[in-house]
DNA sequence: TTTATATATCAAGATATGTTGATGTATTAG
DNA sequence: CTAATACATCAACATATCTTGATATATAAA
């Protein structure tokens, strides 16, 4: 039941469904790419990216100063439905914008 | 995009995820009966029948002075793929316990 | 028609969650 | 080593949600 609960909960908001479905579309992202696509604050985008990460959905993969998300894979069959309904449910989904300054 | 929420908020609480899978196994229940089956106050059933309700899950027949709620049918995909998670996720079932006053 | 039962809804208080700005940590460029 | 960049986390405030007790409505029994 925990597990349940979590995995809906870090669902239970527009903006992480946003960032969900973004980065489910743009396979890998770091999280100033977002900050930039979203114009949101970093600290904000960050949190979201924890909580969708604890409700298994997301995986980091750490490389020099930057944490790139991606769908966590293999992901299960009920996550996978619940992306597959987000996918289907017009969703905002903007244009990545490259928002770090270094490379 | 707000009918996904809205679902998924329907689910994002512990007693509504055991009320409906309660109501999933028992078919069809009226109101009293979950009352003295979850040991809650009218009033609190109430409300969260409500939200399953509009969260697409439920339908309510009335009949004489009971509300009878059962699982909508035919329910959708989605909807489907969450009641079968919930089933499987050890959720607290409680006897089925009648405690209407008439009949 | 008066009363009891079944259910719905509302207001108030308690608790949980989201946003922001500040700060902490790690990595790398200079 | 120092500074800049990328990211995480925390505290404070704002907002949303849950619980309870009171009240409203509807049906049916007496």
């Amino acid at each position: 039941m925990e597990i349940f609960l979590k995995t809906i909960s870090s669902i239970n908001d527009e903006t992480r469904v946003e960032i969900l479905n973004f980065i489910n579309k743009n396979d890998e992202v770091c999280v100033c790419d977002i900050e930039s696509s979203f114009n949101m604050i970093q600290s904000r985008i960050s949190r979201h990216l924890k909580i969708l990460k604890d409700g298994g959905f997301l995986k980091v993969d750490r490389r020099g100063r930057w944490a790139f998300y991606s769908i966590k894979s293999p992901l299960d069959e009920f996550r996978q439905s619940i992306l597959k309904e987000i996918s289907f449910s017009e969703v905002k989904l903007p244009e990545l914008n490259k928002g770090c300054k270094s490379e």
